[in-house]
DNA sequence: AGCATTTGACCTCG
DNA sequence: CGAGGTCAAATGCT
């Protein structure tokens, strides 16, 4: 297969295109009363566009690693675990009654977390947090003190089958409706495996969310729309994510780190955005997360993957990342990638959907 | 019937 | 004690 060149070109038209994109919205900006900080906002993600084009040229004149996605995305999840196990995750109190909790720390924060911030403008107003490929149910909802919104807590639809347990949390912003940030908590160890190729769903379909008042909920049932949209929406998706890894008070980086589920997914997804924007009513969605009910809707591969690939602004919450994103740019040994190939093998359960290298080594 | 969501109650932590 | 996170029964959907 050569999804790895396709995605490349794909991913180096994708920033392209948004770079140009970004720059009309300037310009447009430009000229209206806009304030500032919008304007500075455009500014730094057009050179976040065409920052990762060089590195994707870069990247394709040494190897054309398919890790590019590990450095477009540029997140990193990192385990935190006092302990250094994932296991040490606490968010299951059920599982912890099961075990000695003497010793283990009652903290929270002991897991690994990172928080996206997803923003997604339509002008259609097909909108909401995307799909991240994997499948979620809710499990709880919160109104929290002082924001608008309720925060939804979802946790993998896998956990009791495959001890999953992975959780996410994803609140609408107060300021901007069209932000939703999605806080993950945990590492996927199930298998997943709708997050990789359209394939028919093995699993039921879920019901449509209904419209709580947390997330803008849209009819599922626009296909026709949707073709129509997914051109549009791969050019006017902007997605502002910022990932925070939290919980990094072991900055040394340990083995433990992965990527976000979405980004494993999108690996191989992302090579779909620009040949099936065109092309939309050739597979049916039927790969895409069943169970997160704000990203439901939102559920065309082509807008997930188009908008994930039109990430902006990464930002670690101690700017370490950042100075790692800022690296990658130059360089192409970049710290990410050398993560990506860092999982501690102790972390990969034999079901883990290890996508990436199947990706890569998808040419059978 | 089986699975997902909703939602009030309960638990934990600061 | 309050806020956030989770549980679990009720409910809804397919």
């Amino acid at each position: 297969m050569e999804n790895s060149l396709n995605w490349e070109q794909s991913t180096l038209i994708n920033e392209l295109i948004q770079g140009m994109e970004l720059a009309k919205q300037l310009r447009a900006h430009m000229n209206s009363t806009s304030s500032a900080g919008s304007r500075e906002m455009l500014i730094q993600r057009i050179l976040s566009s065409y920052e990762k084009a060089l590195l994707i040229l870069k990247w394709n004149g040494s190897g054309g690693q398919p890790q590019v996605s590990a450095l477009i995305t540029g997140v990193l999840e990192s385990s935190v675990s006092g302990d250094g196990s994932p296991w040490s995750e606490d968010c299951d109190r059920g599982f912890k009654d099961q075990q000695d909790q003497s010793d283990v720390s009652k903290k929270r924060k002991v897991l690994p977390t990172w928080t996206d911030q997803v923003r997604i403008c339509s002008e259609n107003g097909l909108e909401g947090p995307m799909d991240d490929g994997y499948s979620w149910r809710k499990y709880g909802q919160k109104d929290i003190l002082g924001a608008k919104y309720p925060r939804s807590y979802y946790r993998c639809t896998y956990r009791s089958t495959q001890n999953c347990r992975a959780t996410k949390q994803v609140q609408r912003s107060d300021d901007d409706p069209t932000i939703f940030e999605l806080v993950y908590r945990g590492r996927h160890t199930c298998n997943q495996i709708h997050h990789t190729a359209p394939q028919p769903q093995p699993q039921p379909q879920p019901q449509p969310p209904s419209l709580d008042k947390q997330e803008p909920k849209q009819n599922h049932h626009h296909n026709n729309h949707q073709q129509q949209q997914s051109q549009n929406m791969l050019f006017n998706f902007r997605t502002s994510l910022r990932v925070n890894t939290e919980d990094l008070d072991n900055q040394e980086m340990n083995p433990h780190c992965t990527f976000p589920s979405w980004m494993r997914g999108e690996n191989q997804n992302f090579a779909f955005s620009t040949l099936a924007a065109n092309n939309l009513g050739s597979y049916s969605p039927s790969f895409v997360s069943p169970a997160t009910s704000g990203t439901n809707y939102f559920s065309t591969p082509p807008c997930r993957m188009s908008s994930f690939g039109l990430i902006h602004n990464l930002q670690h919450s101690e700017s370490d990342l950042t100075e790692i994103i800022s690296a990658n740019t130059s360089a192409t040994n970049s710290p990410i990638v050398d993560l990506d190939f860092s999982i501690d093998p102790v972390e990969l359960d034999p079901n883990f959907p290890f996508d990436t290298l199947d990706f890569s080594n998808n040419s059978t």
